[in-house]
RNA sequence: AGGGGAUUAGUGUAACGGUAGCACGACUGAUUCUGGUUCAGUUAGUACAGGUUCAAAUCCUGUAUCCCCUGCCA
């Protein structure tokens, strides 16, 4: 991953902390960089979505920036709610991103449930010193005697029972003989604390639950609160980056540590102390019009209202890999929302425009007509026969001379995007109209003549033209007698009828017409439903979409261009496409996804009337 | 209600007691064989009220608003 950050950028929060740790010696030798440690510690309980990006980036962009190393680490300590399924799919998006925790900067792949025995050793070790119990209080009992913010919980009666009995229940309900939910392991902290994560938060729960990785081998699962801070111990993370909801945490994550490191040191029966990690939060990234809510991802996919996890209006990094987006143009979106504890919300113009960005330069140009409308040069064969195929030279992409130049068929009969053609056509309009003259991208200037329209709906079904021999290539004809030279408005792009290949194109829209689709607004019905407000029309797939007869052999070698292999286009004026797994070139079947269109001042000018 | 956080142009983000800057957007104009790109310019801000100071976005006090916390989820 490369970090655009130059030496004088400004540092964010998380960065100047990290500096003065590095001076100050805090984690090794002061002044020693490689001493950093970050972790991304996903649950495998669904897919990662653009939110996770962030993390990923901040995480594995610090690591690699001061030389440490970066673990991913899946935290996978509740068997009931996780699949492996879910496993292979973050695994691949992370890599997608780049950030290879195998790589120069990753410190490897690390599972929570690798950590169970010695998690359980700790506990036991906490018993012994008085500081954690079994309480056999049910859930509906805990929940009842919490109590309130301004009143204090009641202290469960199991709290100060003998080591001793503590130690032997929890040995018994590792070994599985209690049922699910009758007993837990609790911390003994503070009943009255105005932080609820103190009031003798459950360490460890009983769950006779088949786990991916340690089978059967255990009864009783580590909560996070226990489990997360001494993952971080164990792999010597420095700096425990998490999201704002988890600052109440801290003071537990803390105690923890420290609980353990009690009576420990030199000539301790108990060992060494353990290494403790700094907890960070910085606010999760937010943008409008998109979904993050795991639990509403997951219904989507479920009841079917997106074809998929991956479906190319899903948030889901998959997804916005399928639609087009390049690890890049995220990675450098994220690098550029910056790192606060300020819970903002971006707007998605602003991802797009990080892709457009990357995309502008990169992407080869190609011709596409998305709603075909015939049009006819009826003079072509002033030129010579009238069948004939003129080669036309077409630049690959102007951003980037290395990319050449492709040769364009020219026939008799093209087609146009009906867009570009009006018959009442406005002042402002510069495309084609009865009269009016064009240049048709990198072909001939041509000049309207006439139309004709389908007698029931209207709609032009024909457009008939004539060109100007002089004007090769989409050149300027030569100056006349007087040193004139003939200008046209508008450019449009074309495709030769007879060349033309046939491809399915996917449009698509934001998925979500409101902002912020996972808030319920406060005036609310009581039968609201965050789906009540999805796009009917975020997606609009053209089935007869005529472009350049380049594109089917492009659909299948282009990706070659690409790190991920998937072969984006600008289709010009129009916007940015990739080529849609769907696609089978060999049988002759193109499916292209519109990434993002391209900017269209046009279409503003012609909102506002 | 108790606790924990936050608040700088429309949006996001710098400034760490010493000239409030940058990016995106919006708006003008120029260039352009993409109404794209690029370039130039304009626009607009320290939540509020006090206090300390030669000097406050920054320190202090109070107020307002927003977010998070009463899972045997993470």
């Amino acid at each position: 991953m490369t970090t655009v950050e130059s030496p004088n950028a400004p540092k964010h929060f998380i960065a100047q902390i990290i500096d003065a740790d590095i001076a100050s010696g805090k984690w090794g030798a002061p002044g020693d960089q490689s001493v950093v440690r970050t972790r991304f510690p996903p649950e495998p309980n669904g897919y990662l979505h653009i939110g996770h990006a962030k993390s990923i980036c901040l995480n594995y962009g610090l690591a690699e920036l001061h030389g440490g190393k970066f673990f991913l680490r899946f935290d996978d300590t509740n068997p009931v709610k996780e699949e492996i399924e879910y496993v292979e799919a973050i695994k691949r998006d992370i890599k997608w991103l780049g950030a290879d925790w195998d790589g120069a900067s990753g410190a490897g792949l690390r599972w929570a449930s690798n950590y169970f025995q010695q998690l359980y050793d700790w506990a036991v070790e906490l018993i012994e010193k008085g500081l954690a119990y079994v309480c056999e209080l049910s859930g509906e009992e805990v929940r009842a005697t919490r109590g309130t913010p301004t009143v204090p919980g009641k202290a469960s009666p199991y709290r100060d029972r003998p080591v001793a009995e503590s130690l032997d229940l929890f040995a018994r309900m590792k070994a599985g003989e209690f049922a699910d939910g009758s007993k837990t392991l609790r911390a003994k902290i503070d009943m009255a604390s105005p932080n609820f994560n103190m009031r003798d938060p459950v360490m460890y729960r009983v769950l006779h639950a088949h786990h991916h990785n340690t089978g059967d081998a255990w009864c009783v699962y580590p909560m996070y609160d226990w489990a997360h801070g001494l993952e971080d111990s164990i792999e010597g993370i420095t700096h425990s980056l998490c999201t704002l909801e988890f600052e109440d945490h801290r003071p537990l994550y803390n105690w923890f540590i420290e609980a353990i490191n009690k009576d420990r040191g030199p000539g301790s029966k108990w060992g060494k102390t353990i290494h403790h990690p700094q907890q960070i939060e910085f606010a999760k990234l937010r943008l409008t019009h998109i979904m993050l809510g795991k639990r509403r991802l997951v219904e989507l996919v479920r009841d079917k209202h997106v074809r998929g996890w991956d479906d190319p209006r899903m948030s889901t990094i998959s997804a916005f890999r399928r639609r087009g987006y390049t690890a890049e143009a995220i990675r450098s979106f994220c690098d550029a929302v910056g790192v606060t504890k300020f819970d903002s919300v971006i707007d998605f113009g602003r991802l797009e425009e990080a892709l457009r960005d990357d995309l502008n330069k990169r992407a080869p140009r190609r011709m596409a007509v998305l709603k075909p409308v015939k049009l006819v040069i009826e003079n072509w064969a002033d030129g010579g026969d009238a069948e004939r195929t003129e080669w036309m030279e077409a630049v690959n992409n102007p951003e980037d001379a290395s990319a050449g130049t492709r040769k364009v068929p020219f026939t008799r009969e093209l087609y146009i995007d009906a867009d570009d053609f009006m018959v009442d056509a406005p002042k402002k309009f510069f495309r084609l109209a009865p009269g009016r003259e064009v240049r048709l991208r990198y072909g001939y200037w041509v000049t309207c003549t006439g139309y004709e329209t389908d007698e029931k709906s209207g709609e032009v079904t024909l457009i008939r033209c004539t060109y100007d021999p002089q004007t090769r290539g989409g050149e300027s004809p030569p100056a006349d007698a007087e040193g004139h030279v003939r200008k046209v408005k508008g450019t449009i792009h074309w495709v030769s009828a007879a060349h033309a290949a046939r491809a399915e194109v996917r449009l698509f829209d934001r998925l979500w017409t409101v902002e912020e689709p996972d808030r319920k607004p406060k005036d609310a019905p009581a039968d609201w439903h965050f789906t009540q407000t999805m796009n009917p029309d975020s997606l609009e797939v053209i089935a007869d979409a005529m472009v350049e007869p380049a594109l089917g052999e492009d659909a299948r070698d282009a990706g070659a261009q690409w790190a991920d292999g998937i072969a984006r286009f600008q289709f010009e004026r129009i916007g940015y496409f990739c080529v849609d797994p769907d696609t089978d070139a060999s049988a002759g079947k193109l499916v292209f996804n519109r990434t993002a269109t391209l900017k269209d001042t046009w279409a503003k000018v012609a909102g506002k009337g």
